[in-house]
DNA sequence: GCTATTATAGATATATAGTATCCCTAATGG
DNA sequence: CCATTAGGGATACTATATATCTATAATAGC
């Protein structure tokens, strides 16, 4: 079990609008460069953090993606669903009565994840980022 | 990002046996016809359980699995990490620095997860199991 | 010791998901 | 109208998970 790659380009895309251009259309051969991954391949990790509302594109010259008004609130959780989707990680697929008390624990187990990773902002991230001057 | 089937099937293997069979050795054959599956895959899984000394294996009739004695002490985290590894949910490959704060943030995250994991174990589950006469 | 039983290991096959690129289309600023 | 940029479809490659079959090793009971 393993969260994707996907999802840590989403994340660092997300933190460096956040940090460095949370007004500014930024285009994705610039962020892919930053990566060090192909343009094609992070435009459609992006787009899905448009449909989800975090961001928003711009086509034509000097378009590109850029934070949307309500930057300020994006959790690390919000772009991991947007990213591997929000199903449960773990399923057990026996059929032995309605509650399967394995199950039940597994499930807490990733709501206590879930919890820390919808409290911790992107935005909060952003102002560690500037303080102490760390490279994304 | 999933938790495999074969956790599933060491979760399920080792309530049963803490809760139905603590002493006695259990075929591989039974334990797989319970789970629906063939007992070769099943017995990969439960060697790996062996070897991380929650089960030791007995060959020859009348042989099986049975619990070690110190089974009352084993949470879902010891039998998760004996399937899954233990190696961290995020990696963040880029080269940007000792600390990556994205990481940092995903790491902790797992912690939380794993901190309640450890915390449940193996003989509370199946304490319920028996008041409640749920069905594994 | 012989035989039935049972775990273990190796080889292999299949399925699924993740990673990535290429190419074409759509939208838009200048 | 043209250069630029995002979006979507098709495709390929890789890695991992899932699963089975067969052969080998160990052991209990006779």
């Amino acid at each position: 079990m393993k969260f994707s790659k996907a999802t840590n380009y989403a994340l660092h895309t997300m933190l460096f609008l956040v940090a460095a251009a949370p007004d500014k259309h930024i285009g994705v051969q610039q962020l892919a460069e930053r990566q060090s991954v192909s343009p094609t391949y992070l435009s459609k990790i992006l787009t899905k953090l448009v449909k989800a509302g975090m961001i928003e594109s711009a086509s034509g010259a000097n378009g590109g993606y850029r934070l949307k008004r309500s930057w300020e609130d994006i959790s690390f959780l919000d772009i991991i669903h947007a990213i591997e989707g929000t199903a449960s990680l773990f399923d057990c697929d026996f059929n032995h009565g309605p509650d399967c008390l394995i199950q039940l624990v597994m499930v807490e187990a990733e709501d206590e994840m879930e919890t820390y990773l919808k409290n911790k902002k992107m935005s909060d991230l952003a102002r560690t980022v500037k303080l102490s001057k760390i490279s994304l």
